[in-house]
DNA sequence: ATGTATACGTACCGATCGGTAACATTGTCA
DNA sequence: TGACAATGTTACCGATCGGTACGTATACAT
């Protein structure tokens, strides 16, 4: 089992000495299957298949499937913090708002029918041995997520900051799970709204 | 594909003609492993292997893995009403502190260290495909379980029941979870709190 | 032209997947 | 005791799993 293999992907930096366009292709296409169709559930011929390259491609890029689950989970990560963040950046200095602006979003994404859920979730619930190479990714999302709940329940000035922060995780959890669970119409298009009933009641004292 | 097996097992009526008792260890042991380690994990080599009996024995009682799996969930499915029923009956009369109680008992064991989640949930998880057998048993449980909370915060007085029941049903998805990837300490053991700030909320005009 | 490094393709590996055919064993009741 | 049906056992199936040995094509520097 080598572990020197170029994990870290340098996607087209511009002007770096060797860009992989294999890797890229390869890393799209096992995005794509991963999410919407489970990690386990998605064969390395399959995504080798559908990238139009071949098998040693692949284990040339990422030293093996696992990992690049956890390629495909770290980029889920950056997204999701884009996501993230352009919430927070749109309301500065109002964490109720931002968390109001995220949860809006979530809400209107778990209703479209093709939602498959949070990709760190699930790849968390297929995986559950502890220090799978993809749960490690998933683990620290979600840790790091927490972590700004708290924050930003400490931020609005709750009576009980941590309580608020883990309130409001427990809701988009359920909002990620319920979205892929009941499809249109479900409970998950109440996730802003309750999340701001759950902070009201969290305010006043 | 058959179809006519008996997937409705009779374990152990007493004085009923043939009480298959292979299935039975069959069923117990799939349930144990399903559950702890997930559903794809575990091949049906493993199963009958830990059970002590052999594969034929399996498929003579059981069409196929994926009924067994669905076999598996209609278990899972009556032990969950029966501690779901236990706290209603606990408290005849007061839903809210049906809920309390049911909370309580689902932030007490997600901080167990085995806590592995809700069956149901992962199961939903690792079959995304719709009309899947383990899938269907999933959805009819989320379901079920969606109209009793709507119906208990309608019996709440709140003023929007269907918001409050579904801000429930996220708070307790979140729960099964977060209880499964956080461990320990984590957002989980704060349900039952954050469940009954959620309903003050929602009860007062 | 020729070395050298790198990316890619063909063909294959043993292991395990879910599932089955054919046969032996057992319990039950006439 | 004999007949029958249910249960258990041995041995195997084709397909797919993740992963690899090894030869080939291409680009650039000398």
């Amino acid at each position: 089992m080598r572990t020197d293999k170029n994990i870290e992907l340098t996607i087209s930096d511009g002007h770096a000495p060797a860009p992989p366009k294999a890797a890229k292709k390869i890393l799209d296409v096992a995005y794509d299957l991963f999410y919407r169709r489970g990690i386990r559930a998605i064969g390395v011929d399959e995504i080798v298949k559908r990238a139009g390259v071949t098998k040693p491609s692949l284990y040339r890029s990422f030293p093996s499937k696992d990992e690049l689950a956890a390629s495909y989970l770290r980029q889920y990560d950056l997204e999701f913090w884009e996501r993230f963040d352009e919430a927070v950046n749109a309301h500065p200095g109002d964490p109720r708002a931002q968390i109001r602006a995220f949860l809006t979003r979530v809400g209107k994404r778990t209703q479209r029918p093709d939602y498959r859920g949070c990709g760190m979730t699930n790849a968390a619930v297929e995986y559950p041995e502890r220090g799978h190479p993809a749960r490690l990714v998933s683990e620290a999302n979600k840790q790091e997520l927490r972590r700004r709940l708290r924050a930003m329940a400490a931020a609005m000035g709750a009576q009980d900051a941590d309580t608020l922060g883990d309130g409001l995780l427990l809701l988009i959890e359920g909002a990620y799970i319920s979205g892929q669970l009941f499809g249109l119409g479900g409970p998950a298009h109440t996730v802003a709204r309750n999340a701001d009933l759950l902070i009201e009641a969290s305010l006043k004292k």
